[in-house]
DNA sequence: AGTAGGACCTGGTGGC
DNA sequence: TGCCACCAGGTCCTAC
Protein backbone atom coordinates (compact mmCIF):
# COMPACT_ATOMS: atom_id res chain seq x y z
CA UNK A 1 0.00 0.00 0.00
CA UNK A 2 2.31 2.32 0.81
CA UNK A 3 4.72 1.88 -2.01
CA UNK A 4 1.63 2.18 -4.47
CA UNK A 5 0.55 5.49 -2.98
CA UNK A 6 4.33 6.69 -2.57
CA UNK A 7 4.52 6.80 -6.67
CA UNK A 8 0.65 8.65 -6.50
CA UNK A 9 0.70 10.92 -3.79
CA UNK A 10 4.22 12.26 -2.55
CA UNK A 11 4.81 15.97 -3.59
CA UNK A 12 0.77 16.52 -3.60
CA UNK A 13 -0.57 19.07 -1.52
CA UNK A 14 -3.15 18.46 0.50
CA UNK A 15 -5.60 21.03 -0.25
CA UNK A 16 -8.49 20.22 2.34
CA UNK A 17 -9.77 17.68 4.48
CA UNK A 18 -13.51 16.07 5.34
CA UNK A 19 -13.80 14.09 7.89
CA UNK A 20 -17.28 12.75 8.75
CA UNK A 21 -16.12 10.71 11.57
CA UNK A 22 -14.74 12.41 13.99
CA UNK A 23 -13.17 9.47 16.35
CA UNK A 24 -11.27 8.48 13.39
CA UNK A 25 -8.85 10.98 14.73
CA UNK A 26 -7.13 10.04 17.54
CA UNK A 27 -5.07 12.91 18.10
CA UNK A 28 -4.78 16.20 18.23
CA UNK A 29 -8.76 17.30 18.05
CA UNK A 30 -10.02 17.23 14.74
CA UNK A 31 -9.78 20.60 14.05
CA UNK A 32 -6.52 21.34 15.00
CA UNK A 33 -5.90 18.42 12.89
CA UNK A 34 -7.45 19.72 9.66
CA UNK A 35 -5.24 22.97 10.39
CA UNK A 36 -2.44 21.02 10.74
CA UNK A 37 -3.04 19.28 7.63
CA UNK A 38 -4.66 21.64 5.24
CA UNK A 39 -1.88 23.18 2.95
CA UNK A 40 1.15 21.07 3.25
CA UNK A 41 2.49 18.88 1.02
CA UNK A 42 3.20 15.04 1.45
CA UNK A 43 6.91 14.94 0.93
CA UNK A 44 7.06 11.07 2.16
CA UNK A 45 5.69 7.74 2.94
CA UNK A 46 7.00 4.91 5.21
CA UNK A 47 5.90 2.65 7.28
CA UNK A 48 6.75 0.75 10.59
CA UNK A 49 4.79 -2.56 11.71
CA UNK A 50 1.27 -1.89 10.56
CA UNK A 51 1.18 1.71 10.68
CA UNK A 52 2.05 4.26 7.65
CA UNK A 53 2.94 7.29 7.47
CA UNK A 54 2.80 10.06 5.19
CA UNK A 55 5.66 12.97 6.01
CA UNK A 56 4.51 16.36 5.54
CA UNK A 57 6.83 19.40 5.15
CA UNK A 58 6.93 21.44 8.23
CA UNK A 59 8.19 18.36 9.95
CA UNK A 60 4.42 16.49 10.79
CA UNK A 61 3.75 13.26 10.21
CA UNK A 62 0.09 11.74 9.52
CA UNK A 63 -0.27 8.37 10.60
CA UNK A 64 -2.67 5.78 9.15
CA UNK A 65 -3.42 2.17 10.66
CA UNK A 66 -5.88 0.66 8.92
CA UNK A 67 -7.63 -1.42 11.75
CA UNK A 68 -9.17 -4.58 10.62
CA UNK A 69 -11.06 -3.13 7.35
CA UNK A 70 -9.69 0.33 6.17
CA UNK A 71 -8.80 0.79 2.83
CA UNK A 72 -7.24 4.04 1.34
CA UNK A 73 -8.42 4.90 -2.05
CA UNK A 74 -6.75 7.16 -4.57
CA UNK A 75 -10.19 8.31 -6.64
CA UNK A 76 -11.51 11.01 -8.92
CA UNK A 77 -14.11 13.48 -7.56
CA UNK A 78 -16.01 12.05 -9.84
CA UNK A 79 -16.33 8.81 -9.17
CA UNK A 80 -18.82 7.27 -6.78
CA UNK A 81 -18.56 7.39 -3.08
CA UNK A 82 -18.16 4.36 -1.64
CA UNK A 83 -19.68 3.09 1.62
CA UNK A 84 -18.39 3.54 5.21
CA UNK A 85 -15.67 6.80 4.24
CA UNK A 86 -14.34 8.26 7.32
CA UNK A 87 -12.39 10.93 5.66
CA UNK A 88 -11.55 12.38 2.34
CA UNK A 89 -8.14 14.41 1.91
CA UNK A 90 -8.54 16.54 -1.40
CA UNK A 91 -5.39 16.69 -3.01
CA UNK A 92 -4.00 19.75 -5.52
CA UNK A 93 -4.07 17.78 -8.60
CA UNK A 94 -7.86 17.52 -7.89
CA UNK A 95 -7.65 13.32 -6.42
CA UNK A 96 -8.95 12.74 -3.46
CA UNK A 97 -7.40 10.33 -0.74
CA UNK A 98 -10.08 8.39 0.71
CA UNK A 99 -10.09 6.16 4.18
CA UNK A 100 -12.95 3.70 3.87
CA UNK A 101 -13.18 1.53 7.04
CA UNK A 102 -16.29 -0.53 7.64
CA UNK A 103 -15.75 -1.35 11.16
CA UNK A 104 -14.36 2.02 12.66
CA UNK A 105 -11.18 0.84 14.33
CA UNK A 106 -9.01 2.76 11.95
CA UNK A 107 -6.86 5.08 13.70
CA UNK A 108 -5.26 8.30 12.43
CA UNK A 109 -2.72 11.00 14.05
CA UNK A 110 -0.88 13.54 13.33
CA UNK A 111 2.41 13.54 14.80
CA UNK A 112 5.59 15.42 15.35
CA UNK A 113 8.10 13.36 12.84
CA UNK A 114 10.42 13.33 16.34
CA UNK A 115 8.23 12.21 18.55
CA UNK A 116 9.15 14.53 20.84
CA UNK A 117 6.11 16.20 21.74
CA UNK A 118 3.83 13.29 22.28
CA UNK A 119 5.57 9.51 21.72
CA UNK A 120 5.08 8.15 17.72
CA UNK A 121 2.43 5.21 18.60
CA UNK A 122 4.99 2.71 17.00
CA UNK A 123 7.54 3.80 19.53
CA UNK A 124 7.44 0.68 21.22
CA UNK A 125 7.25 -1.36 18.71
CA UNK A 126 9.34 -4.72 18.34
CA UNK A 127 12.17 -5.10 14.97
CA UNK A 128 10.65 -4.88 11.91
CA UNK A 129 10.94 -9.10 10.26
CA UNK A 130 12.07 -7.80 7.00
CA UNK A 131 15.15 -6.34 8.57
CA UNK A 132 18.44 -8.09 8.92
CA UNK A 133 18.88 -6.68 12.56
CA UNK A 134 15.54 -9.06 13.20
CA UNK A 135 18.22 -12.30 13.21
CA UNK A 136 17.30 -15.58 14.68
CA UNK A 137 19.38 -15.49 17.24
CA UNK A 138 18.12 -12.27 18.76
CA UNK A 139 14.46 -13.72 17.95
CA UNK A 140 15.58 -16.71 19.61
CA UNK A 141 16.67 -14.55 22.59
CA UNK A 142 13.23 -12.74 23.08
CA UNK A 143 11.04 -16.33 22.81
CA UNK A 144 13.61 -17.52 25.49
CA UNK A 145 12.01 -15.63 28.06
CA UNK A 146 8.70 -15.94 27.13
CA UNK A 147 6.88 -18.61 28.85
CA UNK A 148 3.44 -17.41 26.53
CA UNK A 149 1.79 -19.78 23.85
CA UNK A 150 3.61 -18.44 20.33
CA UNK A 151 0.67 -17.51 19.09
CA UNK A 152 -0.34 -14.60 21.23
CA UNK A 153 3.66 -13.29 21.36
CA UNK A 154 3.85 -13.05 17.85
CA UNK A 155 0.27 -11.65 17.66
CA UNK A 156 1.80 -8.83 19.93
CA UNK A 157 3.76 -5.57 18.43
CA UNK A 158 6.38 -5.21 20.89
CA UNK A 159 7.70 -8.51 20.47
CA UNK A 160 7.77 -8.23 16.04
CA UNK A 161 6.09 -5.56 14.45
CA UNK A 162 3.22 -6.14 11.92
CA UNK A 163 2.24 -9.86 11.72
CA UNK A 164 -1.42 -9.89 11.98
CA UNK A 165 -3.73 -13.06 12.71
CA UNK A 166 -3.35 -14.13 9.25
CA UNK A 167 0.58 -14.70 8.76
CA UNK A 168 0.72 -15.81 12.42
CA UNK A 169 -1.62 -18.67 11.75
CA UNK A 170 0.22 -19.51 7.77
CA UNK A 171 4.20 -19.02 9.20
CA UNK A 172 3.22 -21.19 12.81
CA UNK A 173 2.11 -23.76 9.82
CA UNK A 174 5.47 -23.17 7.05
CA UNK A 175 7.27 -24.17 10.56
CA UNK A 176 5.07 -26.64 11.18
CA UNK A 177 4.54 -25.51 14.78
CA UNK A 178 1.83 -25.73 17.33
CA UNK A 179 0.36 -22.40 18.58
CA UNK A 180 0.03 -23.12 21.64
CA UNK A 181 3.17 -24.25 22.10
CA UNK A 182 4.88 -22.49 24.89
CA UNK A 183 7.68 -20.06 23.26
CA UNK A 184 10.27 -20.87 25.78
CA UNK A 185 10.17 -24.68 24.80
CA UNK A 186 11.03 -24.45 21.02
CA UNK A 187 14.22 -25.67 19.89
CA UNK A 188 16.79 -23.94 18.52
CA UNK A 189 16.21 -25.12 15.30
CA UNK A 190 12.16 -24.86 15.18
CA UNK A 191 12.91 -20.46 16.13
CA UNK A 192 14.77 -20.83 13.11
CA UNK A 193 11.96 -21.93 10.84
CA UNK A 194 9.83 -19.94 12.26
CA UNK A 195 12.26 -16.88 11.70
CA UNK A 196 11.86 -18.16 8.47
CA UNK A 197 8.94 -18.79 7.80
CA UNK A 198 7.81 -15.14 9.24
CA UNK A 199 9.91 -13.21 6.33
CA UNK A 200 9.20 -16.16 3.52
CA UNK A 201 5.37 -15.34 4.39
CA UNK A 202 4.95 -11.58 4.76
CA UNK A 203 7.37 -11.25 1.32
CA UNK A 204 4.94 -13.52 -0.54
CA UNK A 205 2.22 -11.93 0.56
CA UNK A 206 3.52 -8.45 0.15
CA UNK A 207 4.02 -10.03 -3.69
CA UNK A 208 0.78 -11.05 -4.03
CA UNK A 209 -0.77 -7.69 -3.14
CA UNK A 210 -2.33 -8.75 0.35
CA UNK A 211 -5.23 -10.76 1.25
CA UNK A 212 -8.72 -9.59 0.51
CA UNK A 213 -11.51 -11.59 2.41
CA UNK A 214 -14.28 -8.65 2.02
CA UNK A 215 -12.69 -5.71 2.26
CA UNK A 216 -9.25 -4.98 1.94
CA UNK A 217 -8.31 -3.66 -1.29
CA UNK A 218 -5.29 -1.46 -2.74
CA UNK A 219 -5.55 2.18 -3.39
CA UNK A 220 -7.43 1.57 -6.85
CA UNK A 221 -9.86 -0.84 -4.98
CA UNK A 222 -8.73 -4.04 -6.38
CA UNK A 223 -8.60 -7.07 -3.91
CA UNK A 224 -5.25 -9.15 -3.11
CA UNK A 225 -4.42 -12.67 -4.30
CA UNK A 226 -2.44 -14.16 -1.40
CA UNK A 227 -5.77 -15.74 0.03
CA UNK A 228 -5.77 -18.11 -2.83
CA UNK A 229 -2.35 -19.15 -1.05
CA UNK A 230 -3.09 -19.91 2.22
CA UNK A 231 -2.08 -22.79 3.49
CA UNK A 232 -4.54 -23.19 6.51
CA UNK A 233 -5.84 -19.64 7.65
CA UNK A 234 -9.65 -19.73 7.00
CA UNK A 235 -9.41 -23.42 5.26
CA UNK A 236 -11.02 -25.29 8.27
CA UNK A 237 -11.75 -28.51 6.98
CA UNK A 238 -10.38 -28.42 3.87
CA UNK A 239 -7.19 -30.87 3.22
CA UNK A 240 -3.43 -29.88 4.17
CA UNK A 241 -1.88 -29.20 1.23
CA UNK A 242 1.44 -31.36 2.98
CA UNK A 243 -0.56 -33.93 4.07
CA UNK A 244 -4.28 -33.98 3.26
CA UNK A 245 -5.30 -34.00 6.97
CA UNK A 246 -8.37 -31.59 7.27
CA UNK A 247 -7.58 -28.31 8.42
CA UNK A 248 -8.82 -27.46 12.25
CA UNK A 249 -9.75 -24.54 13.89
CA UNK A 250 -9.30 -23.86 17.32
CA UNK A 251 -8.72 -20.24 19.25
CA UNK A 252 -5.80 -19.42 20.99
CA UNK A 253 -5.62 -16.44 23.02
CA UNK A 254 -9.11 -15.56 21.89
CA UNK A 255 -8.52 -15.70 18.47
CA UNK A 256 -9.53 -17.97 15.64
CA UNK A 257 -6.68 -20.00 14.85
CA UNK A 258 -5.93 -22.28 11.76
CA UNK A 259 -3.73 -25.46 11.90
CA UNK A 260 -3.06 -29.10 10.34
CA UNK A 261 -3.37 -31.34 13.72
CA UNK A 262 -0.73 -33.79 11.79
CA UNK A 263 1.93 -30.86 10.67
CA UNK A 264 1.48 -28.87 13.83
CA UNK A 265 1.70 -31.55 16.78
CA UNK A 266 1.66 -29.50 20.13
C1' DA B 1 4.02 -12.33 33.43
C1' DG B 2 0.18 -14.40 31.85
C1' DT B 3 -4.84 -15.13 30.80
C1' DA B 4 -9.64 -14.35 30.21
C1' DG B 5 -13.04 -11.44 29.03
C1' DG B 6 -14.95 -7.56 27.18
C1' DA B 7 -15.04 -3.14 24.75
C1' DC B 8 -14.98 -0.70 20.43
C1' DC B 9 -18.02 -1.18 15.41
C1' DT B 10 -20.64 -3.01 11.18
C1' DG B 11 -21.63 -6.21 8.84
C1' DG B 12 -21.85 -11.43 6.52
C1' DT B 13 -23.34 -16.08 7.00
C1' DG B 14 -25.77 -20.04 8.34
C1' DG B 15 -29.36 -22.44 11.21
C1' DC B 16 -34.12 -22.75 12.33
C1' DT C 1 -38.80 -13.34 5.41
C1' DG C 2 -37.42 -12.92 10.26
C1' DC C 3 -34.72 -13.78 14.15
C1' DC C 4 -30.61 -15.34 16.36
C1' DA C 5 -26.01 -16.81 17.20
C1' DC C 6 -21.55 -16.61 15.74
C1' DC C 7 -17.75 -14.98 13.06
C1' DA C 8 -14.49 -11.33 11.31
C1' DG C 9 -7.73 -8.61 8.96
C1' DG C 10 -6.73 -5.08 15.54
C1' DT C 11 -5.86 -2.96 19.73
C1' DC C 12 -6.75 -1.57 24.35
C1' DC C 13 -8.60 -2.09 28.94
C1' DT C 14 -9.66 -4.31 33.45
C1' DA C 15 -9.66 -8.01 36.63
C1' DC C 16 -7.66 -11.94 38.34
Amino acid sequence: MVRDLAGRVVGRTISEVDAPFAPLVVYPDLPEFVSRVRGRTITAISRRGKYAGFALDGGDILVVHRGMTGSLLLRQPNEEMESHVRIILRLDDGSELRFRDQRKFGKMYLMQASGEERPLPWARMGPEPLNAAFTARAFAETLARRTAPIKPLLLNQQIVAGLGNIYVDEALHRARIHPQRRANTLASAEVKRLHRAIGDVLRDAVERRGTTFSNYTDFEGRAGLYQDNLLVFHRTGSACVTCGTPIERLVVGGRGTHICPRCQRI
